[in-house]
DNA sequence: ACAGGCATGTAAATAGTTACATGATTCG
DNA sequence: CGAATCATGTAACTATTTACATGCCTGT
């Protein structure tokens, strides 16, 4: 019983309570999207297949006259998540197209090379906001018994503080350098 | 002309001098291989749609009676580079597994949770170690002129500094929360 | 002679995104 | 009534990894 990765986001998100796949696709969304996304076309296929491998349980919950189906886990699927959760992580990557592009800044003019950190920073400045934002409903969960979540979250918000901070950094040593308009 | 990501850092590795394929993936496992990893599966057709693209021209460079082809950038391709150098990077992303686990261990008992961030910390520290050892020639080719290697390479030494500390932080607050063993 | 590194490539599988199609319901 | 949201799904495409195949060269 070999399972992806994204099976067990599944498996986790159903843990709780039972939901529905638009509900899953909802709460990676906002929780696990910064280490780990999902789409439709990974959560549909996914829940059939584990579905038909025991692991969840799918049951009629139309709203109103809506059809929908939610997932419930099995006992089977709970021993599948734990099993998983007891392994040591194996999957560490980062895609980073700002680190590429000031890998290879050296091809360019000196001072093109700040912009690329200034960039770096502005997106990280945003995503800390934007974690900032989701931070309050973290908090009411956590105080419901869960303290997971949130301490994930915060350690969302604390890595793009460092990396804004760095990208910061970073550009005034490049501007101390050589600084924006070199008198000729 | 829409040249994927992996497009890129093969203008970027050839764009010094030129490199034959495996050179390249050499190349970019010990350097760019931490926020942006190529396969041979993807180098050597990408290198063969550059050629056919004028991005890059390849030329026969046998080492002693052993076929090999180095491929030079083109202007065109120096071009391409630099234009994408110039447009501000779009794709951040984060796969880590090690906090998802995280995410989800409210549903284990809670004194396994600690030993995830353990298991997490374990390999930052582990890539500390690895990216210091490649340091003294980042250093070294950084003195030779270009100083932007170097520079995310110590991006990620700090990183997962960082990240060893969070995880190490967090693992205290745990344990400070649940001691390892309840006394009955 | 053999191991290990140099060198090039392909096939198959796996992963994942994007776009599309469909249709119901709810709210303003 | 129209827009947004709820809801499910598939097809096509893009990306990427892994494993395999092949063979030469160098150093021990």
């Amino acid at each position: 019983m070999d399972l992806n990765p994204t099976a067990y986001v599944i498996l986790g998100m159903v843990s709780r309570e039972p939901r529905s796949g638009y509900e899953i696709k909802a709460l990676v969304d906002d929780s696990t999207r910064f280490f780990w996304a999902a789409s439709y076309g990974q959560i549909y296929p996914e829940l059939k297949r584990l579905a038909e491998a025991g692991l969840v349980e799918g049951a009629d919950a139309p709203t109103g006259g809506r059809k929908r189906t939610v997932y419930a886990i099995t006992t089977a699927g709970e021993q599948a998540l734990k099993d998983w959760l007891r392994q040591p992580p194996s999957t560490y990557e980062m895609r980073e197209e700002g680190l590429l592009k000031l890998f290879f800044a050296g091809v360019l003019p000196r001072e093109e090379a700040a912009p690329i950190l200034a960039s770096m920073r502005e997106h990280r400045q945003r995503t800390v906001e934007r974690l900032r934002a989701i931070e309050p409903k973290a908090v009411a969960k956590a105080d419901g018994g869960d303290p997971f979540p949130l301490m994930v979250l915060r350690s969302g918000i604390e890595f793009n503080e460092w990396f804004a901070e760095w990208c910061e950094r970073m550009e005034s040593q490049l501007l101390a350098q050589s600084p924006k308009k070199r008198s000729s």
